[in-house]
DNA sequence: CTGACTATGGAAACCGGTGTCACCATTGCC
DNA sequence: GGCAATGGTGACACCGGTTTCCATAGTCAG
């Protein structure tokens, strides 16, 4: 692969051969090799339609030969963008993030375009001064941001000043439909819950989301219309507030479970939330599903590995992902990708119809 | 892209006004204001010694009023190298790779480096083809290899070749130390399955991590050590084989409590198989610690999330992320952390005595 | 047969930084 | 006071691509 110039090298071309000896091969030794300028074997490269048969096989014959690979660095520069994608996120639910990683790396495979991430403290005075120091830094192709960062307006803004593509993932119209792929978390917990009421449960706590976050204020709506659909007993009693981590859930799981009367089921709005519930029943004793019935939501892998396996919404998040990679990069094909993902209840263990039914 | 000539007006003075209104402030901005070269500039972002302070301050003082950034792409092509870190990494374990990130981005905090991903599939016949083709396009300026990938060597012979900086984790000496952040599971295994001996438990069951893996067979090595060290029962019947997924945990553990006579005690190579294990036991009503003591390898969120909560060995994975990612950016530093990292065992409540002690 | 038009490819400028080296102004020293 | 050593600065080439502009050959219509 690396030449060494012990084959006669053509004259005076010292500078080549140094440019050789440091790195990989460039694409004026393409071209010198080729019997052919730069900008020919630059049309090759980016396909332009203007370019003769012969020529194009001859240098594409050099191309393979040598193992030329196109420096991303000059390209960026010379483009005034570069083929990173970025990633801001600050969810404390690693399998989520994880998903989505993999959803945006199946949708930039087989291209030129790599991920970066940035996850970053939401609470952070300095929130929007780092993603400005990041995205200026960093001057990336689009960013993708996720939620519960992608709810705020600001960033979004920040994105638009800095002329920076982006993509949000949202529970609600958050954006113009070119920027944003969204989810019907309203729909699927009335559903869900829909699903307990059917069993029989008529007495359901919910464990919310943090207040100021859309999808918590979305799957909290979902609860109340499910709730009057199915007239449900009411009360703010039956509502305790999370901030979706674990150790929030069992908080909020141990007040609902201490109240009187206990609710039959539980609706957590996040998986790690609703182990937590379950964490909070084991801890007093109490059994699920047989005396209490919990659900969760996102369906990540803590809903099947804990017992009983939890009966969850799937959040369909790697197929987001794809849509939110595809927009931004392709987003002339953007008509190709839904923008409005459906999430389905997955029934498993957890939940079932309470013991004293009627 | 296409211009139709119709219109064409100054073109000298189009250009110019395009190439400022396409982007940030650029050195020679900078330069012009404050009246000084480019290199002066480039002497003051890059901290030169050699700088004289009252150019220094009028310099920073521009570069302050009108928010100039240095471009990225323009540096990574003069150096000649990037400010990017690849993670290479093909692991099931959502929480340890986001643990692992995690460390790294401390690590690069403030610094002007970018975490890359990239996930891959190590059975892929593809596999080195495709490192080769991320390497070369990508041009990072140094990659982190995750186990298992870490334990290839091929791949790491690959990272010489292209000359690209590499560091490796891994439970064994893979590499010398300037590639390897190194842990001792080994002995954090037989130090855990020791508890277990001095809690009375004598006959311990073990699931493996799979065959090929260096880690898994490091943590073998110190269940091996512990029942020699303390007189354990010993029997090919004792260990069943994992790979290091809740599902092959599943059934590793089936395999181990349907033997007769059963252990006491299992120790599983993760903790994702752990809570595997956990649940085989309950599905064959089996009490956990009552009949049954569990105990994993990791301390990821899921052995504080299952209940009971989960006895296990903690692997120091953000620190170790910290500093592999310190020796890749500064390796003349990297005597300042340490290369090998000690895991300890966390005592939860998945272990405890035998029921019948003696 | 000639002029206009198209297809093709090259020279040079450009993107925005860094490295090399020469230059100048001090300063230190004898 | 002269000379060397030194520190600060700028001119210019370069990194490896893309783009603009232009030259040339070939094709076709009139």
């Amino acid at each position: 692969m690396r030449h060494h110039g012990a084959t006669a090298p053509a004259k005076g071309t010292t500078m080549a051969l140094r440019a050789k000896r440091t790195g990989q091969p460039t694409i004026n030794d393409v071209a010198r090799l080729a019997g052919v300028s730069k900008k020919t074997v630059s049309r090759v490269i980016n396909r332009s339609p203007l370019l003769g048969g012969a020529t194009r096989e001859k240098v594409e014959a050099v191309i393979a030969e040598i193992g030329y690979v196109p420096n991303p660095q000059a390209r960026a520069l010379a483009l005034r963008h570069n083929f990173l994608i970025g990633l801001i996120h600050d969810n404390p639910n690693a399998q989520m993030v994880l998903n989505f990683q993999q959803g945006v790396l199946e949708a930039i495979r087989d291209t030129d375009f790599a991920l970066v991430v940035r996850p970053l403290d939401r609470k952070s005075p300095r929130l929007l001064e780092d993603v400005r120091h990041f995205l200026e830094r960093q001057r990336l192709y689009g960013v993708l941001l996720l939620p519960p960062l992608s709810e705020n307006d600001e960033l979004a803004a920040l994105c638009r000043e800095l002329g920076c593509n982006y993509v949000r993932m949202g529970s609600a119209k958050l954006d113009d439909p070119a920027h944003l792929v969204e989810s019907n978390d309203r729909q699927a917990v009335a559903a869900a819950i829909g699903e307990l009421a059917k069993m029989g449960h008529r007495r359901i706590g919910f464990v919310a989301g943090p207040a100021g976050f859309r999808s918590a204020h979305e799957r909290q709506m979902g609860y109340r219309d499910a709730q009057a659909e199915h007239g449900l007993e009411q009360g703010a009693e039956l509502v305790a507030v999370g901030d979706y981590t674990f150790d929030s859930g069992r908080a909020a799981g141990g007040v609902l479970l201490d109240s009187a009367p206990r609710p039959t089921a539980i609706f957590a709005s996040n998986d790690e939330m609703a182990a937590a519930v379950l964490h909070a029943a084991r801890e007093r004793g109490i059994e699920v599903p047989g005396d209490l019935s919990i659900v969760g939501f996102d369906d990540t892998a803590i809903a099947s590995h804990i017992w009983p396996p939890l009966t969850t919404v799937r959040w369909p998040i790697v197929a987001m992902a794809r849509a939110a990679a595809m927009k931004l990069i392709r987003p002339e094909a953007a008509g190709e990708q839904p923008s409005l993902f459906l999430s389905d209840l997955i029934p498993r263990a957890s939940a079932a119809p309470p013991r004293q039914s009627n």
